[in-house]
DNA sequence: AAAACACATAATCACATACTAATATATTCA
DNA sequence: TGAATATATTAGTATGTGATTATGTGTTTT
């Protein structure tokens, strides 16, 4: 048998730095807080920095942020804008995550 | 049906803090493509550094990030240290967050 | 035991990013 | 239309972190 080919059979470096960004916009505490908060259902900005105690605009700027990455989408509703989960891989990840969490941390 | 109780089904603060942290270790792309490279079995860090076109000394910084955080485990042999997954998780994570990535960002 | 090899650690630096404060935009209501 | 409400954007700042360079530690080989 003669020079057996090195099966790469990794992904493109773009691939894996897509990869990469994606788990980073999980990687923050106020991002999970929000895509947690949403798992219940949709919720307008102010709800949600009632449930996340911290200011709007640190609300807002991460809400643009999961939107931008197509984690949430959103609409209007009156004065209110109304946010919510847009892609099913969100929760799949999130309670992957958990899962891990809890096992590693400790339970609740 | 009297006052129905708000149940706040969610996670302690600490907890959120933990997975968000844990997504963290994901969110680089030296430390996917460690992980992602030790997916086809145990490597030492030479090899590491020839596959990643890295630094050894980057790989090295990475590869205790991954340890402490509990996503691999290593072992000595001769000169070299073996690498490999500690965690059944990680391998479902990667899976699921590559998953997704393909699907927004076109197949490979 | 000394040299060579494999890997880890430390210090410095540069860059990214999340928050705050201030302001702008958009919608409803009087 | 003007005031009030709801959200977005901007600018500035501070903090965290990943890479590089230099050096240290441990293991094998001769």
């Amino acid at each position: 048998m003669a020079a057996v080919k090195k099966e790469k059979k990794g992904y493109s470096e773009k691939t894996l730095f897509q990869l990469a960004d994606l788990f980073k916009i999980f990687g923050d505490s106020t991002r999970i807080k929000i895509l947690f908060a949403l798992t219940s259902g949709e919720k307008n900005v102010g709800e949600l920095v009632d449930a996340l105690a911290i200011t709007q605009p640190a609300v807002s700027q991460q809400l643009r942020v999961l939107k931008l990455n197509g984690l949430i989408k959103n609409k209007r509703e009156g004065k209110s804008i109304l946010y919510s989960l847009d892609d099913d891989h969100v929760e799949k990840i999130l309670s992957i995550g958990m899962e891990h969490t809890l096992e590693k941390n400790g339970k609740e």
